[in-house]
DNA sequence: TTGAAGATGTTATATTATAACATAGTGTAT
DNA sequence: ATACACTATGTTATAATATAACATCTTCAA
């Protein structure tokens, strides 16, 4: 029930990545559909090894640039993040949809909470403007015990 | 000049985590001294071989875990601050004097500002009681260009 | 149709970090 | 003072993460 629900959810979320990548001219290659498929099928956020070990039951003799390759990518163009305090990787919650975001994750569950706000965008706005300094990156992640595991 | 003056800097640093640790009741034995000391030294960010490297010059047979055990009591206990999107480390601008705080990142000089502001405190806050999530940790890293480059 | 740019395949290795166990030091209750 | 629990360090080995470098294949535009 449950997991063909996500699957169905999957299938949507990479009909819209293959529309936005015709739009914007981007090639979404066979490795690189492949491993965002890979991610869009965890629950949660997947590391790059893991993802190469799932990605070795298509291709036996995937080696790990061809994952980090298409990881780059997917990031580059905002359909994934990565989860530096984690050194993981995680589908985008609304591609193209936002600039910055944040993550609530959680300790116990390994829940992600994708968060986006304008108030942070308006700390980063404001602490650029004030030092003078051109923001290109924003990294924002919280730590902690969410909700379910709190109780 | 300006060296004796920044080994003057760091030798109040050094005063004052020797302060805080017995006011505290921490062991800032050799090795975290000598870590601590390797990192004061620097300008801006180092990662951990580097570290080893340096620290190999007084202790030929360090090893990796020498680094990283001391590198661990002084993140705990707030004295340096592990920089998670460049995987480094640098000392803590104003230890035991704030919780959160974010880093600006210059790509092009690798300078570090670290900020401490309410605002962020007050976004991570706000979020937590709406999502009813309990934070532990926080990163917040904004990679760009500085006031300096950008000229 | 060719050649320049981009993407992938492949080998090798660099970089970052920790597990596991042995040894040494520290503090404290007796 | 002693012994024992705890913490810290030394040491070996290896795990986990990531990239360099170069060969080959595609693509697509001139």
């Amino acid at each position: 029930m449950k997991n063909s629900k996500e699957n169905k959810n999957a299938n949507i979320y990479m009909k819209n990545i293959e529309k936005l990548c015709k739009s914007n001219n981007l090639k979404l290659t066979a490795p690189r559909k492949q491993v965002l498929e890979l991610i869009l099928s965890k629950k949660s956020f997947v590391k790059a090894y893991d993802l190469l070990n799932d990605f070795k039951k298509i291709q036996p003799n995937a080696k790990p640039p061809t994952i980090y390759r298409s990881l780059d990518f997917l990031e580059e163009n905002g359909f994934i993040h990565k989860l530096q305090s984690l050194n993981a990787f995680i589908k985008c919650a609304h591609p193209k949809e936002h600039d910055n975001c944040y993550f609530l994750i959680c300790k116990k569950c390994n829940n992600i909470e994708e968060v986006c706000s304008s108030k942070i965008d308006k700390v980063v706005s404001n602490t650029s403007k004030e030092k003078n300094f051109s923001p290109k990156n924003v990294t924002f992640e919280i730590s902690g015990i969410c909700d379910k595991c709190m109780s």
